[in-house]
Formats: structure tokens, C-alpha cells, sequence
DNA sequence: TTGATGATTGAATGATTGCTCAAATGAAGA
DNA sequence: TCTTCATTTGAGCAATCATTCAATCATCAA
């Protein structure tokens, strides 16, 4: 593994550069992790969801057609990555987006996703 | 699954209300891919690395640290998902990023974790 | 306390993922 | 042509994931 192309030099530069753009590891296992939250249909069905505002376990299940337990699993996914927050009521858990970069960085991926349309 | 709550009166209004929210299952799977696809530390290095400029496969095997064989299986599926493009030069293949909403997505999900820092 | 209901949890399981290794492809030069 | 080197590909495998099922927890009412 990391074997270097022959013509050191040429490549050299560009390495170096490529290196400089690339945040520690930690911050990249960070940000990876919250994508990883996004990248399933199930919780970015759950999401969507609740940018209409708060849904509790039960009305998700109805939403996403999943059992409640399959939900839940997700769901506690989405809370321990800081994704959603919840209040209880009574027997219900009501569940919330906790912030509004979710709502920012789903608007994007739909314009990356209508750029791709277009001319690609 | 989807056993609906019993007092069904109070939660069918939120529940429609969700479900307007939720994009076609289409659209979820396609947006939920993207995500997938920034959702691994390796590919997400790659991503950063190119956002400094164009580097070639074996150039990102040295950044990354891991083997040609594991990066260009990690490139095919950018390329697959349409985050990157690239060029032939004699026997390098040169990728870069395909758009613009690659390097705004990043920086959104960046603020994302700042705020989770100060107040989370 | 008992029973009903909403939610969570843990084990189990089939599917998917990310890597390694070995082989194949493609381009440039001898 | 044959060789070399950058890259790609496919098989194989361990690790992770998403769901189901059964059991448990938590809240409320009778």
C-alpha cells in the first residue's frame, strides 16, 4: 500500500496540497459518521418527517411503514448523533430536528441532486 | 408494523402532515445514496483531498494511506454516484470534483458539528 | 396492584460494506 | 512485439448494518 508513483517529483506537490485539505482524522471520522446518519432511507425518511415539525415513535412507524422497534433502532441512531431531540409526554416520546443545519444540508443534496439531472 | 396509535384523532393530523414532508421513495433513495457516499472516512478524505485540486489514483493512495486497489474501488463509486470526474493523461487518471454543492455540502455539515460542540 | 399501551432494548439473522489479494486492462516506451 | 507501470476489476472474507422478534421498561388508569 502507498506505493509511490515513479516520477516522485511531478507527484510530490500535488500530494502535499491534497494532504493540506484534508481535516485530522477525528474531524473526519466526525463529519463521516453524521453523513452515515443521512445516508439510509429509513432515516432520511424519519427526517423529512419531522422538518414538518415534532411526530412521535408511533406516527413515525405509520410514516415510514416500518414497525415501531425497526423505527426506534433508527431513531436512536439519529439521537445519539445529535440529529434529533425528543420530549416525553406521557407514554409518548416525541421526537424533533435539533437543529437547522439538517434541514440546510438536505436543501443541498436536492440541488446536487437536480445539478446531476441537468447536465450530467 | 405501522399499528396505528389509539387515539388515532390526535395523531392522523400530525401524521399527514409528515408525510407531505417526505419526498417520493425515488428521490429519498437517491438522496440517501449521496449521503451514503459521503458516510465513510475513506471516501470523505478523498473528497477533501480533491477539493484542493485534481490528483491522480495513485496520488490519492498516498494521501489516504491505503492501497490503489482500495481507493479506485472507493473512486468507482463516487464516480458512480456522480461526486467526481476525471480525465486521462497517458497512464494517470486524474479525478476531480464533479460540483460546486460537494464543497457546500461539507461545509454545512462542518457548522453542523461546530454547533454541536458549543451547545450539545 | 393489575392491565393496557407506547417505547426501548438485546439477540439473532440475512444483507451490505470495505478491504485485500490476485488477475486483467490499457497506455507508453524499448 | 514485449515490458513496465498506473489503474481497474472480481472473488473472498470479516465487520458492520437494518430489520425482526421477544422481552422489558415506563406511564397511566382502573
Amino acid at each position: 500500500m502507498t506505493e509511490i508513483c515513479r516520477e516522485h517529483e511531478e507527484h510530490r506537490g500535488r500530494i502535499e496540497n491534497g494532504r493540506k485539505h484534508v481535516p485530522n482524522r477525528e474531524t473526519i471520522l466526525e463529519i463521516s459518521d453524521f453523513f452515515a446518519a443521512l445516508g439510509n432511507p429509513t432515516r432520511l425518511g424519519i427526517l423529512y418527517a419531522l422538518s414538518g415539525g415534532e411526530l412521535c415513535t408511533c406516527d413515525l412507524s405509520v410514516v415510514s411503514e416500518l414497525s415501531v422497534s425497526a423505527v426506534s433502532h433508527q431513531l436512536r441512531i439519529l439521537r445519539d448523533r445529535k440529529l434529533i431531540s425528543f420530549r416525553k409526554e406521557g407514554k409518548n416520546v416525541f421526537y424533533r430536528l435539533r437543529d437547522s443545519h439538517i434541514v440546510d444540508v438536505l436543501s443541498v443534496a436536492l440541488e446536487h441532486m437536480e445539478e446531476g439531472l441537468n447536465h450530467g
